[in-house]
DNA sequence: CTCGTTGTTTTGAATTTGTCAAAAGAACGG
DNA sequence: CCGTTCTTTTGACAAATTCAAAACAACGAG
């Protein structure tokens, strides 16, 4: 959990076209402090550096940033959405189905990868996005 | 939308260990009437056939027949979660980014798929899920 | 530095998509 | 045809967002 400088919050708030403003450096810094982490939590985090915020205030944060291409979204089915800031470098999730825990995978098939489906029906197709499905090793543990 | 024989439906229901039951019937059908569908307009195709039937009954019906293995859920980020009867042919979806229309796809890398990441981080993998994000035909061609 | 514009935050309610629980009713093996 | 077990109904409840309007703050122009 590297703490990004000041200044490289700013930095990359300014490059994405978002002004800066204290709820979106807390919510860059609490984003950039974790792989991937639903609102809520993130909101707890927030409030640990800047108490007045709403949580309309972070999910707005989490929606600019999200618009302007600095973060990414993810919804495995089933859980609330994880917002994390790796962004662009196409790497996947696993998924535990027993305790929900995901966790970053790079990308099977190299570079820029899973890309083609044998027939895009006529999309123009510009993210694939594969969710491994399983059981990890603490729940498996916990089985035995 | 092909309507399935009435026995054929009974058969598969009682092949899962379901019992059969005009809910049962009612949502199978409907749901063979459609590549994928959400809850809610499953609902309402329900209730043309069966009007009295209660929404918390479809939910049911559908949670029973995921856990029986006759039926899939999925849940592109940002929709209500669809249900389809196709299961266990590891076909994959490509959503359009704009108006949210989900087609299927068959696996881009033949029969047993995608199923390797690259680092399982100690999971217990079961199952790969691939989707694609894009832009429809016909959203790319309201966009021109 | 100050102002004004435009974008951001707050507050509070509303929405969507479900889940939970208890009582009434139906399936089906014996 | 009975009784057990599973389903359905009803109605409340909940989580995760989203909407809207008013107060407020960032920051480029002057």
């Amino acid at each position: 959990m590297t703490t990004p400088e000041a200044h490289d919050v700013e930095a990359s708030l300014r490059a994405a076209g978002l002004r800066v403003t204290d709820t979106r450096r807390a919510v860059f810094s609490a984003l950039h402090g974790a792989a991937h982490i639903a609102a809520e939590p993130l909101f707890d985090r927030v409030r640990e550096s800047l108490p007045g915020t709403s949580k309309q205030s972070v999910y707005n944060a989490l929606g600019d940033f999200v618009e302007a291409g600095i973060a990414r979204r993810i919804e495995p089915a089933g859980q609330a959405g994880l917002y994390e800031l790796r962004v662009g470098d196409n790497h996947h999730h696993l998924v535990c189905t027993q305790c929900g825990r995901v966790e970053d995978v790079d990308c099977v098939t190299g570079a820029a990868p899973c890309l083609h489906p044998s027939d895009t029906r006529g999309f123009a197709v510009h993210t694939a996005e594969v969710t491994f499905w399983g059981v990890c090793a603490r729940c498996a543990a916990a089985a035995a």
